[in-house]
RNA sequence: GGGUCGGUACCCGAGUGGCCAAAGGGAGCAGUCUGUAAAACUGCCGGUUCCGCCUACGUAGGUUCGAAUCCUACCCGGCCCA
């Protein structure tokens, strides 16, 4: 490893969109011998890192790999003032006490990701500064004429109808005084973030550059993660794609990155794999020459859940995966398939006197599984021939559920169009 | 504090007394095509017991046979003045 082109890999896998100088390559190809000590700071504002944070995470842990010291920061203070970048509106504030759980929560998480790597809290910090120290040590040294040429606050000055408020206004500040305080006490050197950050990550040099004389430290980004269709990525028709288990199922997680369009699944491969350039265009081939066969697509999800959850449920999830796409010939499922199916895909406890009762519609049941959110949606899939029970078409999603399509006596699957499946499970 | 403009469904955004569950766009969902892809095309897109009823146009009241639309008070925001 210590001869690795970390400059070149970071190319090489377009993850270099912005740094504060050029000099900064140099020193990522190994010019310098001492290590640069780089960091990412996360916003607790929920209580798992969704998968565009992953993207961060792994830039962490490239850097680790070659021989450079990291540094995770969780802002749980500035969590609680909302980041203005990129957001059109004011960010609702949130609880103190949910912002300390989130902080725990997501410390888990990073050092499930990245193994026993320091993982600071800026309330740490922030909560002995007083405002006057605050305005004196930092403020004195940030104009507003500058700040008011930042993307993020010029956007909601000229183009928002709300404004932006003080408080989300000296988000930049309090961010640029971490990086400060990081170079300080921990001779952080580097920070990264994705090209949003851009300013607030700017400020942050400017302001150790003005305070402290002959420092040398950097900042730098990572494109943003987009779709073919430049949408964000990272959203399912269920809502976020997040990194705990709890939240999205490493089966979701793996059926979400086995969907991935071909024309962004090699970006994908080198922003969220360690597999290096020969696998990487080898699968690049196959994709082109063999598009059905979702090498690419598989290898991406094998991999991700594999650095997230774990090994092991790398073959749950394929399994089930392979359960529910393959002949779909359910009654020939054990009781304990559907059991281990039960703890990939969302799956349903229902009642089974109420099942089975005349009134009980399958529309009923598609709201209270979930499948759809009214029962409305049942119909109207019903309709349309989106709706199947056991792989069957639903014709009519105002009839009742008869007893024999339970298989064992107990399960049913739940199909909304061609792969959004949920099991029944009667108790 | 004063003036002024505004707050409409997931988002943007029209409507400015009945024909409004509310134009248009985006997002989303389903279908066709396919490869659990993209693009394209079609349909749907507040709830429901679906030619009816209920809930909804910042909040609370009022005027009216009838209000998202008018009036009053309040809350929130933009801009301008102080």
């Amino acid at each position: 490893m210590a001869q690795f082109d970390l400059a070149k890999d970071l190319s090489w896998r377009s993850l270099i969109y912005q740094v504060t100088s050029p000099e900064l390559l140099e020193f990522l190809a190994g010019a310098n011998k001492d290590p640069l000590i780089v960091y990412i700071g996360f916003d607790p504002t929920a209580n798992s890192l969704h998968i565009g944070s992953l993207l961060q995470l792994c830039l962490l842990k490239r850097f680790q790999q070659s021989g450079h010291k990291i540094v995770v920061l969780l802002g749980g203070a500035t969590g609680m003032i909302g980041d203005p970048s990129g957001k059109s509106t004011e960010r609702p504030m949130l609880e103190r006490s949910l912002i300390k759980e989130n902080v725990e929560a997501i410390k888990r998480q990073v050092n499930n990701i990245l193994g026993q790597v320091d993982v600071v809290d800026n309330s740490m910090w922030w909560e002995k500064i007083d405002v006057i120290s605050y305005l004196r040590d930092v403020g004195k040294y940030a104009t507003v004429n500058q700040m008011l040429a930042r993307d993020s606050v010029r956007n909601r000055i000229e183009s928002s109808e709300e404004g932006i408020s003080y408080t989300e206004f000296s988000y930049m500040l309090l961010q640029a005084y971490d990086f400060m305080y990081l170079y300080d006490n921990y001779g952080c050197n580097l920070q990264c973030g994705a090209s949003d950050q851009w300013g607030n990550i700017v400020q942050g040099v400017d302001l150790i550059r003005r305070c402290r004389k002959d420092a040398q430290v950097f900042g730098m980004t990572t494109p943003l993660v987009v779709k073919a269709d430049g949408t964000k990525f990272g959203k399912s028709e269920s809502g976020s794609i997040w990194l705990s288990k709890e939240m999205t199922s490493p089966y979701e997680l793996h059926q979400y990155l086995l969907r991935v369009e071909d024309s962004q699944v090699i970006t994908y491969l080198k922003y969220f794999t360690f597999l290096d350039e020969t696998v990487i265009s080898e699968l690049e081939k196959e994709t082109l020459e063999n598009p059905s066969a979702h090498r690419g697509q598989k290898r991406l999800a094998d991999e991700v859940i594999a650095m997230v959850h774990g090994t092991a449920e790398v073959k749950k999830a394929n399994d089930a995966a392979k359960d529910l796409f393959g002949p779909r010939d359910y009654a020939s499922f054990s009781p304990e398939d559907f059991e281990i199916l039960s703890r990939e895909v969302p799956t349903y406890e229902a009642d089974s006197s109420k099942l089975i009762s005349s009134d009980y519609q399958i529309a009923d049941l598609c709201l209270e599984s979930g499948l759809t959110s009214s029962k409305g949606e049942a119909r109207r899939l019903a309709t349309q021939g989106g709706l199947y029970i056991n792989n069957s078409k639903v014709p009519d999603a105002l009839a009742g559920i008869k007893s024999d399509v339970l298989i064992h006596g107990k399960y049913l699957v739940l199909r909304s169009g061609k792969s959004k499946t949920h099991l029944v499970k009667v108790v």
